[in-house]
RNA sequence: GUCCGAAUAGUGUAGAGGCCUAUCAUGGAGCCCUGUCGAGGCUCCGACCCGGGUUCGAAUCCCGGUUCGGGCGCCA
């Protein structure tokens, strides 16, 4: 079974300097007529890109003619023709149209401007993002985001990581700290998992040996921001037999191999965007949490303790500060107070007020955290106890670091917020198609 | 959560108590036009978030609500 006019090329794949007079079908959405009177210009759109179809009156049937001056923009259309060279045509080459059919008529008028004439607001966009992604500018974003994708599973497979899944309903609170979303499972109270953490753990006592996850998270706080989410993608690892600082090569030798890769096989979504990727050089610089609160204090607009969080203001003088020594935008804050990283965060053997603990940030924003954990079940146990969580809660998870856990470290990044640093895009809800935050739930 | 700001045709905007029968662009309807590529020209269509108040008079000022945006917080 097939459509009656099965689409032979993407708008893209036609390429002037090999076609004579091909026939070809393009299938899309009419983009914009042009009716100059004794000329008619259709521009159909498809996924790679816009198609010219020319119809010249004296040239062709009336009745074509007269129905493709009254194409409704954003219809959807098959178009059979013949693709010919043509200097004057937009990419070097116009369809003269045999037949013109209209497979959906659109409504009018359209929610929002599909050209890039008039801008419409985030909010507007979301509403219909049906028709935001017929922007070229938002099919570009998810293009990239797609090719990000696709290069942190080759480098994490070629790296020896083996792909997996985690439960997203889970019995109890993973981590502690950020607040779930309870739901109903049967008739017991479950959760939506925060972070695959506790489970890529597990794997390590399982032999895995490395493992990758990309999936979803949920964290139900009620942040209000740019660069949050209620619901976003996490890009997982954990390796047994390494120390933080083998992950943290693993993990700037993937954001390098990323951006690479989007280089290379996005780039016209890139110049879509006008946006001109510099590949981040490695290593990443390494700065200790001492010496980055010595940055933040040395500023003087605010005074952070040893053993305090920094705030959005503080990482931003630190970015600038790591951005003006490097040229950089990536670099680490490394050794922690293990007092403010999570209970499975390893401790200094010879300073055990400082963690084996990492952040990857961009100069505008944290990307990753990650360490190496704490593999020995008594200590484990400890430090869920000295964080005030009740370790009768994760017996699921302290069971399998009795019985030959291996020491391990791990990662995880905020897909959302990479493509977001990626690409200097200013909300984070530009980078998912339907984006969950407070507000939001549909569509 | 908190502080600040905003809300006007389908979309994006102008507007500082009477000049508003509300600007402009885009869009839609129609006419003219043979190489457009943000086509052009002419005609027409389409809007002041909701509820109170002040005033002779409110899109404009005040109060409350709703929604949206930004900063911070929480968080990754």
């Amino acid at each position: 079974m097939s459509l009656e006019n099965p689409r032979t090329h993407y708008t893209s794949q036609i390429d002037p300097e090999k076609i004579g007079d091909e026939k070809v079908t393009v299938c899309g959405w009419v983009h914009e007529v042009r009716d100059l009177g004794g000329i008619c210009f259709v521009v159909v759109r498809d996924r790679e890109g816009k198609a010219q179809i020319t119809l010249v009156k004296k040239k062709i049937d009336k009745e074509i003619f007269d129905a493709a001056r009254k194409l409704v923009r954003e219809s959807v259309v098959a178009v059979t023709g013949s693709a010919k060279p043509e200097g004057k045509a937009p990419n070097g080459y116009e369809i003269i149209p045999e037949e013109i059919v209209v497979l959906n008529e659109a409504e009018s008028p359209l929610p929002m401007d599909t050209t890039g004439k008039v801008d419409a607001e985030l909010d507007t966009r979301l509403d219909s993002r049906f028709i935001d992604l017929r922007r070229e500018k938002t099919t570009a974003i998810f293009k990239i985001r797609h090719e990000v994708l696709r290069a942190v599973r080759n480098f994490l497979s070629d790296e020896g990581f083996i792909e997996t899944s985690s439960p997203k309903v889970v019995a109890t609170a993973t981590e502690g700290g950020t607040s779930l979303f309870p739901i109903t499972y049967f008739d017991r109270e479950a959760f939506l998992n925060q972070s695959p953490q506790l489970f890529k753990q597990i794997l390590m006592s399982g032999g895995l040996d490395r493992v990758f996850e990309i999936g979803p998270i949920f964290r139900a706080e009620e942040h209000d921001t740019r660069r949050h989410l209620n619901e976003a993608t996490s890009i997982d690892i954990e390796a047994s037999f390494v120390d933080h600082f083998d992950v943290m090569e693993i993990l700037e030798n993937m954001i390098a191999y990323v951006y690479e890769q989007v280089i290379e096989n996005e780039s016209a979504s890139l110049e879509n965007l006008g946006i001109e990727l510099e590949v981040p050089k490695t290593p990443f610089m390494k700065v200790p949490y001492s010496e980055a609160i010595d940055i933040v204090n040395a500023k003087g607009e605010e005074m952070i303790e040893w053993g305090g969080d920094l705030g959005t203001v503080a990482e931003h003088t630190i970015g600038e500060h790591v951005f003006e020594e490097t040229g950089e935008s990536h670099y680490f804050i490394t050794d922690w107070p293990t007092e403010i990283k999570p209970f499975y965060a390893m401790p200094y053997e010879n300073d055990p007020l400082i963690s084996k603990s990492f952040d990857m940030m961009h100069r505008t924003m944290e990307l990753s955290s990650g360490a190496q954990r704490v593999h020995l079940h008594d200590m484990l146990k400890e430090r869920i106890e000295s964080q005030g969580l009740n370790p009768d809660g994760f017996e699921f998870y302290l069971r399998a670091f009795k019985y030959g856990m291996p020491p391990h470290s791990g990662w995880g990044v905020g897909c959302e917020r990479l493509v977001m640093t990626m690409l200097g895009v200013e909300n984070i809800r530009d980078t998912v198609l339907f984006p969950r935050d407070r507000r939001r739930l549909s569509p």
